[in-house]
DNA sequence: GTTTTTGCAAAGTATTTGCAAATGG
DNA sequence: CCATTTGCAAATACTTTGCAAAAAC
């Protein structure tokens, strides 16, 4: 039956991801939810993102090298990797989601969905090069 | 100085990758490559398909779950990934490079390269769905 | 009271690295 | 010879998991 019971760090983490726009790594958020909540676990954060990522609250990121990102805005949107810096940004562009039908067409199977990301040097490190 | 040396475990490797088409991990090279030098390490396989990946002659596949994937060819062509059967495949589909330039736009900074991954079913667990 | 969630620690993957020996040029 | 590459093993990074106690309902 897996019924959802509340958990307060579980609300904690979708909070601390809705409040913030730098898509952090799980280990991110387990540092900041221990000022609030000192004793919670990292395998507890893990859980709860994974959780949360199934449900389809928050949303999981895999990007070019390291740790996974999670992604409180679940709207369609694509992302940038700063191969510097590390940074993960948001990208404001058209919508391009014509890429999906684009893939249908020649292929045998289902697409479900699809993700983009583009790499480069954000503005930051572009300055400091 | 770091001049290159030929070395006959990264040809093998190389050669390797050529030769199939399905994306393999790390692991499954080195698995593939031991029936010829069955004396050749993990870590070389790893090393040597970073060198490739950095001097362009392979191209790494960074996909959802699990571990990183390589390409023998590096032409620009993007890549399914079966939900159900992990396998990675090459998406026969119209010429998208389109959405570098719509990306670029309106971002401060400098994109190099992107990715993107379809995800989904692929023709033979769809059918046995 | 029963079920879910937690904290902790240990285990499980995937990948990288230090070092002495082997190989390439 | 000198520089690069290898094999091996240990180390690291990230993530998952077993289990008894705590929290939710």
């Amino acid at each position: 039956m897996a019924t959802l019971k509340y958990s307060r760090q579980r609300e904690s983490i979708k909070e601390n991801l809705m409040h913030r726009r730098d898509h952090p790594t799980a280990d991110m958020i387990y540092t900041d939810i221990r000022k609030i909540y000192p004793n919670i676990s990292l395998g507890t954060v893990y859980r709860n993102l994974a959780l949360l990522s199934d449900l389809g609250e928050i949303r999981k990121l895999t990007v070019d090298g390291g740790a996974d990102r999670f992604d409180g805005n679940i709207s369609p949107h694509n992302h940038f990797t700063c191969r510097r810096c590390g940074a993960v940004l948001d990208l404001d562009m058209e919508d391009i989601s014509r890429i999906k039908q684009s893939a249908e067409q020649r292929f045998h199977g289902v697409i479900e969905s699809y993700s983009v990301n583009f790499y480069g040097l954000c503005e930051n490190c572009t300055e400091k090069s």
